[in-house]
DNA sequence: CGAAATGTTTGATACGATTCAAATCGGTTC
DNA sequence: GAACCGATTTGAATCGTATCAAACATTTCG
């Protein structure tokens, strides 16, 4: 095990001072190009690597960012991290991925680790609406970005707006000619589901439904087997109260209904409709094609680690903002009769 | 912005020396409890959070597991990093999780990022079988783990039999009577990708099959897409020469067949029968429910880090070792008759 | 009562890179 | 030839923690 050099041992070698192999390092415009290349050259020989530990001990900042989803068995956070490692690279950073999984502990565990790194920045899809933690974190230097998540003024924020994507969901839902519906999401902690059923509702009644046309069936988890368990709940109702359609909180439980439906031969669209959300890739896969509202994933992360590098690297010219996206609806057959015909 | 307190602070709060503070945070048993107590409440007070940056320059070694798999969008990946963090968390280490996207360039990229870092170890699914890298890291004192790979006695790894799952899918088919078969997979750089289609070459030659029942149809990647365009493929053929059955390298590309023929309206298992790879959670909720090669996905990436863990910790005492996975095989409907009728 | 043993606490030192004021160098100008 | 200038290079100081030999305190025992 060979102990690995350090900017003395270059700088013994090219017979330099040290000094000189920092700025070689850090501001190479600043050395004689004979120097440079005399430095460069013992680089490789010893196989020099920088100790990061080191730099980020004398600068007081790391040069990775850390970013917090709720589930990265979710596709949807996958993509959105493809969009942030982007921007990073662009930027010379890295990431780290951390997964709260939905439990305040985990998350709260992530955010001391983050913090004891002294992360160059985090971008965090927050569990609660309360961010007490997010709050003292940025009182104390570490910039924080809200992801999939709107904020106030004094924060910056990326998001989609859910509230829409739930009126366009429920809308096409109705000018299919469904009256039942379900919603079908928890837990109701999370904003985006709250958001998504208040989208819902409110265009169920200006349609002019009754309040009991929407009809929400909670659920502990947004993933498959919580979207299973909700398909056997509605496929044991009497097919004259049943829903006619759910409208899904995400993909993954409306994958899970769609699976106990055809589980069970009960036709997607003809005996349930299914409108899911996220648009991953495996809803154009599914049993029956899965019509969601889609969002831009890797767009929200790439904005979003953008809008960190700008708050950390110009703290004076930098405005908060609050970027909120637009979802759009995409029909397939599990919402529409003619198309599944 | 409030600067951070240091153990200094905390030292001159609690009325101690600074050796002290670092005894509590490090080996507690040894300072006195009135001690421990005042100090520790000093901590509290400040809000004291230690400088990881620092602790690693010291120690010489960071604290965080670097894993470096090919593809972050595939669920196989993601389901054995979940195991990783399980292992490391038991530990008290953390994980950071890179995406090499099967490009040679990024997994070099990321060996180096976290050779910087003095990671405590990595995990990683290398891409090719010529690792001199990675030899060069361990002969430099980071401990490498080979993931989802075999390795020679000299290193630790942890795989699944790929030959023996190639042989279980195969095999399969040839029970239903299937006798022009493709693979679908690629690059054959991947050692995965090439053991699989040995195992299922040697199925068909030991089953008597001619040499060219098993067709090679390569792919750029393994991914949803590159799957799609193999269905295309497939389809134009004519249905004389047509494979019956594919066995694909993954499941992303067996579900991009899938989508593929269904699209087409051929049938599956009917008109083509499709065996896919990995068993992820979105298999069986494909539009036919796929038959799958499994894998203990969270165990292998469990295993994976407690084999590191030891290596790191315990030097003098660690003995390499190989471990080998058995592969299990899930039939359902995408490649039954029976099942499917 | 003093010596030895045990239990606590101290504080100087090192880890390796960055920074910055000061020194050095080579060439110009007056 | 002295003064000056810009371009390079130098090296001491620093970041915050862990470590360890030494100092100190307390108890035990002959």
């Amino acid at each position: 095990m060979t102990e690995s050099a350090s900017v003395i041992d270059v700088a013994r070698r090219a017979g330099v001072s040290l000094g000189t192999v920092s700025n070689v390092l850090n501001r190479p415009e600043r050395v004689a190009p004979a120097t440079r290349e005399r430095v460069r050259r013992a680089i490789e020989e010893l196989e020099f690597v920088r100790n990061e530990a080191a730099r980020q001990l004398r600068t007081g900042r790391s040069r990775t960012i850390g970013l917090i989803v709720l589930d990265v068995g979710n596709p949807f956070f996958t993509d959105l991290a493809a969009g942030v490692e982007n921007a990073a690279e662009e930027a010379g950073l890295s990431v780290i991925l951390c997964n709260s999984g939905n439990s305040a502990s985990r998350e709260d565990h992530y955010l001391s680790l983050l913090q004891a790194q002294r992360a160059y920045g985090i971008l965090i899809t927050p569990i609660t609406g309360k961010n007490d933690r997010v709050q003292d974190l940025r009182a104390r230097g570490t910039q924080v970005v809200l992801v999939d998540r709107g904020s106030t003024k004094r924060q910056c924020s990326v998001s989609v707006d859910d509230v829409v994507g739930g009126e366009l969901a429920v809308a096409h839902l109705i000018a299919q000619g469904h009256e039942r519906i379900a919603f079908v999401g928890g837990p109701v902690s999370i904003n985006q589901v709250v958001d998504r059923l208040v989208g819902a509702r409110r265009t169920a009644r200006s349609a002019g439904l009754p309040k009991t046309a929407i009809r929400l069936m909670r659920t502990p988890g947004l993933n498959v087997a919580a979207g299973r368990k909700t398909g056997e709940q509605i496929a044991g109702m009497p097919p004259r109260t049943r829903p006619t359609a759910v409208f899904c909180a995400n993909d993954l439980l409306a994958l899970g209904v769609l699976q106990e439906m055809t589980r069970r031969n009960l036709d997607v669209p003809g005996d349930l409709a299914i409108v899911g959300y996220d648009d991953i890739d495996f809803a154009a896969a599914a049993a029956v094609p899965l019509t969601s509202v889609r969002q831009p994933r890797a767009q929200l992360g790439h904005t979003a680690a953008e809008l960190l590098i700008d708050e950390v690297s110009s703290p004076e010219t930098h405005q908060h903002r609050q970027v909120v996206f637009e979802p759009e609806l995409v029909v397939r057959e599990s919402s529409d009769a003619k198309l599944s015909a």
